[in-house]
DNA sequence: GCGTGCTGAGAAACCGCTTTCTCGACTGCA
DNA sequence: TGCAGTCGAGAAAGCGGTTTCTCAGCACGC
């Protein structure tokens, strides 16, 4: 590895310096007391001769590497991606870096990719959104101390970190409901997400708790382009009675924006329209977008915070689940035509 | 490190074969011809211990451990996201991991956050667009083997990939120019930023291929809420006669737009807008965003093909430069008003 | 029948560092 | 002055693999 002198070992700074190579580790770790003429000496080979220790090496004796793996299915996705700095950030600022191990979507490899980057480094953050719960299980037995990211294991002995995404659906339906929407849609995303089967969740809870609203389910997407795609689907909910969409994340819904706008048809005027996450696109788009803020990278730095604790050998934390803040942006808006309700009529 | 069962080693796995640790590492490598029964044997006891060769050991042993390092000033940038994407998957394909090294924009630390990743790595990807070039190149010599991305170091001794942010900016203007704008401004980046310096030398060279056209550049940003910031400038500068803007970057322009159209400017009526990037969102935007679109994934494979030659022993391969390709879209088109110039009148 | 040349497996050295073990020297107290 | 107790530095034993070196065993040839 990455020595710019490589050839300089640490028996030759000890030779340089007319000590031994106990010496010369003692000085580097400072954990001994040494004699301070020692000390300087080795400390000007040191110098003389541009020495850094193997981290190879150092890794060998310790055990470790001080580095940890993150296993996802894209990088390309803003949640993973802020995760990802959020995570670095607080990890370097314990001395440890990030591998990345992007499985491109590749969910047969996932395991494999995870056992591997694993076996790189001390730990492992798992964000594994389609694999089978079973294997999930399987795996963080194989590969602790690992850190899960949105994913439900119950009774498994595993830190999660997440968000609330029920929570979260239930709070934008509030929204909507309050705003007067009685028929809604919700626009799906990937089929086998956990984390779209949360958002479902949230749909049925939402139903529940609101009798007086429907809510359809729509085949959709997670790209811009799955939600411009989605327009035609979501316009024919809207002939059937439907006055506000939920999108599965921002992106699918900045997509349908798009097409909406290019059909003409008015959000919120005539349909109020809601995404998931609250990418900083959100803010810009016009109308501007209701969203559900997701704190990507203090997520991030949750993960590390659970992740040192099992590194040094403490407990598995409980799980944390996020609460998005609900964004109540210009997209949503009471709908038009006659109001069903009105608090002061 | 890693080994999910810790303790079982290559000597367990040689005992519990009935043979020597060499001839366990044989049939682990496979590089000598070993004989059929011992290879059974050994595999079976391999499996039935659960054992995985340390890689750490490996690693001291081979003096390499399969893993490159990424050093960026920001993983919230699209361009790097897309670069880390593609060169982490380039890398995979060969075996190679991608460690990521966010410096935080933090330019008095770039430097010891590189010599520090380099030493845990076998090669290094730089990006640092604000380091300046005596302390860039410096660093360069002490990490090699390493690949520079977007900058510009004639003469040194190291394989650069990057964008032809001149030849895209001259693009741009020549597409601008072409639809009649004659008086131009620049919404520049960050000052200190290399790829924002050649964008503004493409300017130059602009100039000087057009004597007809002036541009003035304006002082911007690289975030979205820099361009939805900059608007009274850029609308100063349209005061002044300016019928079209180019921002540093997609991300300004979204911004930009965003503003604009919350002011009544109407683009590209009453301004062009052109972007540079050609994130996913500028197909996106209303009107579309003309861009320049860089090929984020590809660059990230050309960096890893470049490394890969380094740390083969290659040579020092020649410096790659993208040229950007002109999207044009929606929101640049001719200037309103009396039109300057007309092939046919 | 015995020397020569291979083949293949085990013994041991080595990668570079940490850490224990050992021992000499020095301090303090009787 | 002598002996137990400390302190600090060097020698050496790992950490867990890979690779060289060595040598036993065997086929072949004269």
């Amino acid at each position: 590895m990455g020595e710019r002198s490589r050839g300089v070992t640490i028996a030759d700074v000890a030779a340089h310096a007319g000590v031994s190579q106990a010496s010369v580790s003692r000085v580097l770790n400072g954990k001994q007391t040494v004699d301070p003429a020692i000390v300087r000496r080795v400390q000007a080979s040191i110098a003389a001769l541009g020495y850094a220790p193997s981290a190879a090496a150092r890794s060998l004796v310790h055990g470790r590497n001080d580095t940890i793996a993150m296993v996802v299915p894209d990088l390309g996705n803003p949640l993973f991606q802020g995760i990802l700095q959020g995570l670095s950030l607080a990890a370097a600022a314990d001395g440890y870096r990030v591998l990345v191990a992007d499985t491109a979507e590749r969910v047969d490899e996932e395991e494999a990719i995870a056992l591997e980057a694993r076996h790189r480094c001390d730990a492992l953050v798992l964000c594994a959104p389609r694999m089978p719960e079973a294997q999930l299980r399987r795996v963080v037995d194989r590969v602790a101390p690992v850190v899960v990211v949105n994913r439900q294991l119950p009774g498994a002995d595993v830190p999660i970190v997440g968000v609330d995404y029920v929570r979260g659906i239930r709070d934008l339906v509030d929204h909507l409901h309050a705003l007067g929407h009685r028929r809604l849609a919700y626009l799906g995303g990937p089929t086998a997400s956990a984390s779209n089967a949360e958002r479902v969740r949230g749909v049925d809870e939402a139903l529940a708790a609101h009798p007086d609203v429907q809510i359809e389910v729509l085949p959709g997407g997670s790209r811009l382009d799955d939600g411009y795609e989605a327009a035609d689907t979501v316009l024919a909910a809207r002939e059937r009675g439907a006055t506000a969409v939920i999108a599965y994340n921002d992106l699918a819904a900045l997509g349908l924006m798009t097409r909406l706008r290019e059909l003409g048809v008015h959000v919120p005027g005539d349909l109020s329209v809601a995404g998931f996450d609250d990418v900083p696109m959100a803010r810009f788009a016009l109308p501007r977008l209701t969203s559900l803020s997701v704190p990507r990278g203090e997520l991030g730095a949750q993960v590390w915070a659970r992740l040192r604790t099992l590194i040094a050998g403490g407990p598995i934390e409980h799980t944390v689940l996020y609460r998005p803040r609900l964004e109540a942006r210009e997209s949503t808006a009471p709908p038009a035509g006659p109001v069903v309700e009105r608090t002061n009529p």
